[in-house]
DNA sequence: CCAGGGGTATACCGATCGGTTTTCCCGTGG
DNA sequence: CCACGGGAAAACCGATCGGTATACCCCTGG
């Protein structure tokens, strides 16, 4: 019953795969990816059906973590406001990092422009999860428009997070959660 | 004197470029890009020192067009908040058209990751004059921070534009000029 | 008439693309 | 001990990448 000292060919694929997708982007080729991950070239393609499926996997074993990071460790103990604007506070935190290229999922889209790619539709999970539970705070928390308010959120996040990682605009100065403040307070979210 | 009536090769390959990089992304070849222009690579490398410059080219020859196309014919005529909301009319008029794919700036920011680019730099002009016509428009119209304001405006340009052009988001229904109208308000920006 | 230049078409270059195949190795279980 | 399976390494496939070189063509000006 020893526990592997190394990763599985598997879960190195995919940690390799995701750090290489999001800093040089989808056209990254599989012979760097291997190369990188310490696979062979064989063993992906009997894990995997192609590239493809290898973006999609790699998008789709990040979201916990990702989700993660952007969550309030307690949410119980905030208000549904502090709990949206903590989300904006983590993106801004984050883009500070010298890696930082944006939302992974919002990239993936822009770069794919196949709404049919197998990773778009992972990528699309990921933006409608944010939304919703956007949503569901924003009622919680007693905005008028609770949709509409999540959407907005949305143009927000998305705006801040491609523009960040685009380095044509920093959040370290709390731009995005003033943003936020407004549209909560337009919202009549007081809570 | 009689003018050509074909466009010149500099022209047609340019039109192309702007078209196919738009719609499949930079990663577009060299072959199918000449092929769609009707003009040999022999042409495109003498006239160009490469893919790249060729691409950063057809941005830039794009800029006036792009511009025109969100601002208003005769701007004299309306209050600088109303200009601002008419920037996102058109784009929200736009984004229903079944080619459109977000800001093609912003896109070609993400797709190359790499800010050395010759052109992302002509990507980042573009975004920096539409952030300071924002912010003149924010002085004129009184609000309290025009810096501030015009930033978080280019926060629902980008994430808007970029949502709607990866079909996660619909703007036909006034999504973008209220979450601008909310943000007008709060910045004191009446007129 | 004919020389020259701008243009196209096409073959070609080495490198790399996504993907397949072969070969070998090494660890484990019967 | 040996048979077997997972996996690594690497050769190999046709296609395409960005870029170059060759050959021809047609229009214009002297």
């Amino acid at each position: 019953m020893a526990t592997p000292e190394k990763a599985s060919p598997r879960d190195r694929l995919l940690d390799a795969a995701a750090g290489l997708f999001y800093r040089d982007g989808v056209s990254i080729g599989v012979e760097a990816l291997c190369r990188t991950a310490g696979v062979s070239k064989r063993s992906m393609y009997q894990l995997f059906d192609g590239k493809d499926e290898v973006l999609a996997a790699s998008l789709e074993r990040r979201i916990p973590w990702y989700e993660a990071q952007l969550r309030p460790a307690e949410p119980e103990a905030m208000s549904p406001r502090r709990q949206i604007l903590y989300v904006f506070e983590r993106l801004a935190e984050r883009s500070g990092d010298p890696g930082y290229r944006g939302c992974p999922y919002l990239a993936v889209l822009v770069e794919l422009k196949d709404p049919e790619h197998p990773a778009s539709a992972v990528a699309r999970g990921v933006k409608e999860r944010l939304a919703a539970d956007f949503r569901a705070l924003a009622e919680q928390g007693g905005a008028r428009d609770p949709d509409l308010l999540a959407r907005q959120l949305m143009l927000v996040f998305d705006g801040a997070s491609a523009r960040a990682g685009a380095r044509v605009e920093r959040l370290d100065d709390g731009l995005a959660t003033a943003t936020v403040t407004a549209l909560l307070d337009a919202a009549g979210m007081r809570t």
